[in-house]
Order: C-alpha cells, then structure tokens, then sequence
RNA sequence: GUCCCGUUCGUCUAGUCAGGCCUAGGACACCGGGUUUUCAUCCCGGCAACAGGGGUUCGAAUCCCCUACGGGACGCCA
C-alpha cells in the first residue's frame, strides 16, 4: 500500500457526465496503479439539486464502470465524513485559522480571503467596473500533465457567501488537507483556479498536493466542451443502451490517455500497469460515438459464450423472444453463430429475433430485391425437398447439397442463398446463412419455406 | 477584455522531454476489392496530417520567438 492519495469530488446533480466519469477514471486507475487510495468525497453543498436520488445515480455509475472507491459513502474511512453537508465544524476550524493568521475579513456580511502585495485599483473589462487587485508573487504549479505553470491571483476572493456557507474554492482546499490527499487530478477547466487554491494551501500551512490537470473532453461535434445535452454524455445512457461497461471504460481510458504503442483494447489489468502521468495528453480530446461504438462491439465479440449468454437472456426474456421453457442449447447455438455479427447488444432483438420466433420484421428492401430478378418462389419449392431429405443438417453439408442442387437446375449456388436467407429470417443481413439454417433446424426452416411460399403465392400471381 | 492551457490525417493518437532511425506509424470513419452476388464480422488495398512565419543547427514534427486558431478560467456555482 503507498501513501499515494487521490480523491474524486463530485456534485450529484441528478446525472453522471462522460467527463466526471473520465475524471474518477483516471485518479481511479493512478491510485490502482500506485497501491494508493481512492477517495470518493461528496460536494453536496448545492441543497437544491442535491436529493438521494442524485446520488444513487452517480454511485450506480462508478460501479456500473468498475471505479470502486477505498474510502467514502457506503464503506466509510478514517478521514469522514465524506459528505461535504456534514462538515460545517471541519470549515469553521480550518476558517478560524485564517482569521487568526490575519488573512480574513469581513466585507457586505461574507468573509474574504485577504492576498498578500501591493494593492491598486483598476477598471475591470470583464466586470465592467473599478475593482481593487493585488500584485502577489505567482503560484507556481509543478503540474504532471503540463509541466510547471505559473499563474499569480490578483483578487481577492470569498471564504463564506454572507448566507454563512462556505464556498466551493475554500472547502475543496480544507477537505484535500484534512482528507490528506497527495495528487488532485481534475479537469483542465480547475488549472487557472489552482493559483487560487495553492494560496489557500500555503495561507493554511499547507504544502499544496501535486496537481495532474486532464484535458478536457470535446463535443464530437462543433465547438466546446461535451455538455450533458450531447449525445452520449451521460453514463446513464450507456446504461440504458446496454454497452459493456468494460468497452466505455476502455474507451475513456483512450480519451486522453495513451498507451503508447499502438494497442487500443486492453484489459483493465494491463491499463492499471501501464498508467500514468507520462500517458496523459495535454491536448483536449474531441468524444467520437463511433470509435465508442467499435470498441464496444469488439469487447462484445471478445466475449466467452457463457458470459455471452449470461448478458443476453435477460434482453431477449425482456423482448418476449425466450422464456424459462426456452432450450438452453438452442440458445448457446443461436449466440455462437450469430456472435461475430454483433455490434450492439440493444441491437440484438432484431439481429436474432428470427430464431425464437415467427413474428419477425420483415425487410422491404430486401423483399423487393428479392422478387425483382429470377423466380424466388421456384427456388424455395426446389429447396424444400433438399431441406426435407438432408441428413446431418451441418452447414458444411447443406452446402454441398444445395451445391448439387444448383448444379442440376442449371444455378450458381448464390441463386438461392439471398432467397433462402429472406424466406427464413425477413432479413438481408445476418449470421451466415448455412450455420444459421442448421441451427434454426428442419422443421422452423421448412414451416417458414411453406409460409413464404403461402404469402407470396398469392400476392404476386 | 485579462490570465492560463493547448495545436501531428475528418477524429483518437505514436513520434516531441533526451534534434538525425519520420519518404511521419497505428486505430476509428470514409472509399475500393475480396470473403457464400446476404451482412453489422473478417481479410487486403486506398485516401489523408507535422497550423503559419521567423530563428538556432550540418540537420527540426521535435528546441526558441511571434502570429493565427482552438479550449478554459475570470461568481457570495461546483
């Protein structure tokens, strides 16, 4: 275990943004990486948006991602309480040092920090009046990401709003000394506030904490950071789209942060060995959905059958496509030939509705090309017999009879694949076509021929 | 407006700290071809970048300066 601290203080604001999660990411996998701890501390001083229900959310998050937190709500730690709400003594007690070093005062019923230099007045662009600053000597910010920053406050600024709470600059400075965190590693919208809290340190007797300010991540498109109104900038949202938490982890792992050599899907293990400062870019990283969604799909094809299965029931019990009578063989067939085809899992209902059921969608467009050349009905009538008499019903040698088949009739074996696939599934697309009539099996092949041939007879003669 | 940070293919990035190994590598996306004239997989191929200008140097994507552009901060929000 090293001494190594890190913290992620988040404000439950009702939902948990890619960027937060990014952030606890990151001081999640540097503490894991340095034997440290990781520190999950409650900003709760917002009463109005902060409910129960905020907090789940953000809780459900962290460890639907995998980021279990060492210390904080639900396992408690020698450094609580870990909700901000509850400590209002801890502010007062490190306030009260302040005021006796001299560094306070009062001014329109709120408490001000008092900057060290030589004080003047000059006309604000920003406020738009005349406003007292202070020539201090300037902070300087051994920062791990961006190398040494300098950065000099000229005002000063609050300690306690005149409605007797605290504020966020002042609290997140006393919960850092009095939680003994080591390294803050926060977004990079905090590095032009880290002059204001290294002030605050050195005033408290403190040695500031080493500083890792990420870069921040972009909307995928136009310009700015990702705001919770952009798509996929919600955590929730890959909740409820069903990604594997693994494959978004790794992706935000990829957003900012780099390997090195060229590999993209790691294994939680490896990024924990191979993380640190050194990865970490400097420059903003813009949030690309279809990057987001490869990866996901490539953990998805990565998956053991069993852990397959595992994830999917539940969506295809959801859909009303399996149930508890359901053959528990069936279905590993179904999800071992149609698993290299998958992409997303919410996909999936329409990527294998078929095998469990008559009550598919079928594809217009593929209908269409279907009856626009050649004779599909002809080539299902030749396809029952062969269906009918075909013994071991593998793929390999319901190839080699339709093979023959085609041979005899004159036909390349292509003229009954795309037909055969629709009559079956509805579909265009899909798992390979002979694995899939083998597995779906003689009888549901042959009773879905029979149907195609009843609609379709009649409709085009 | 002031201050801070940044800038390699459309996007994520390798290379920059320790200048030559870079005719700048990988991945996503896109385009073309192949894979059972399905497909969302797979394989092969292609497109495509050192922001611009000055230095320093035998030599610069790499070091320095300026400009431009991008991002952030400037609350009695967090």
């Amino acid at each position: 275990m090293s001494d190594v601290r890190v913290r992620f203080a988040p404000s439950p604001t009702g939902f948990f943004h890619i960027g937060s999660a990014r952030t606890a990411l990151f001081n999640w996998l540097y503490a894991r990486h340095t034997g440290g701890t990781f520190v999950l501390r409650i900003e709760d001083t917002d009463k109005e948006r902060n409910t129960e229900e905020a907090l789940r959310v953000l809780m459900d998050g962290m460890k639907w991602l995998g980021l279990d937190w060492d210390e904080g709500p639900e396992v408690g730690g020698d450094h609580g309480p870990y909700f901000q709400s509850q400590r209002s003594d801890i502010y007062r007690e490190y306030l009260q040092k302040l005021i006796d070093a001299g560094r306070t005062y009062e001014k329109e019923g709120a408490i001000f920090f008092r900057l060290e230099g030589e004080r003047y007045t000059e006309y604000d662009d920003y406020k738009k009046c005349e406003v007292e600053k202070v020539r201090t000597t300037p902070q300087i910010i051994d920062d791990q990401v961006r190398g040494r920053v300098e950065r000099a406050e000229e005002k000063d600024f609050v300690l306690y709003r005149s409605n007797g709470e605290p504020v966020f600059h002042f609290v997140n400075v006393v919960d850092d000394i009095s939680m003994g965190i080591t390294h803050v590693i926060r977004g990079e919208d905090h590095l032009s506030n880290t002059s204001k809290h290294c002030e605050l340190f050195r005033a408290l007797g403190a040695e500031p904490p080493v500083f890792a300010h990420i870069p921040l991540i972009l909307k995928s498109t136009g310009p700015g950071k990702m705001s919770k109104r952009d798509e996929g900038a919600l955590i929730e949202d890959y909740q409820k789209n069903r990604f594997l938490p693994a494959a978004v982890r790794n992706y935000l792992c990829l957003l900012g942060w780099s390997p090195k050599d060229d590999s993209e899907v790691l294994p939680i293990d490896e990024i924990i060995e191979r993380f640190d400062f050194d990865g970490i870019n400097s420059g903003n990283a813009r949030f690309d959905e279809k990057k987001m969604a490869h990866i996901n799909a490539e953990y998805i094809r990565q998956l053991p059958l069993e852990t397959l299965a595992w994830m999917v029931s539940p969506i295809l019990v959801e859909e009303g496509l399996v149930d508890d009578s359901t053959d528990e063989d069936y279905l590993q067939d179904v999800l071992r030939v149609s698993q290299e085809k998958m992409t997303a899992l919410n996909a999936l209902p329409a990527l294998i509705g078929f095998f469990f059921s008559n009550d598919y969608a079928i594809d217009e467009k593929t209908q269409g090309r279907i009856f626009k050349k050649g004779d599909p009905l002809a080539r299902i009538r030749e396809l029952i017999p062969l269906i009918e008499a075909e013994e071991s019903f593998t793929a390999d040698s319901l190839d080699a009879s339709i093979e023959s088949l085609a041979e005899s009739q004159g036909f390349k074996k292509f003229e009954y694949f795309p037909v055969a696939r629709f009559a079956v599934s509805g579909a265009g697309g899909g798992p390979d076509l002979l694995p899939m009539i083998s597995t779906l099996g003689r009888h549901r092949v042959l009773e879905r021929f029979q149907n195609f041939l009843e609609i379709h007879a009649t409709s085009t003669s």
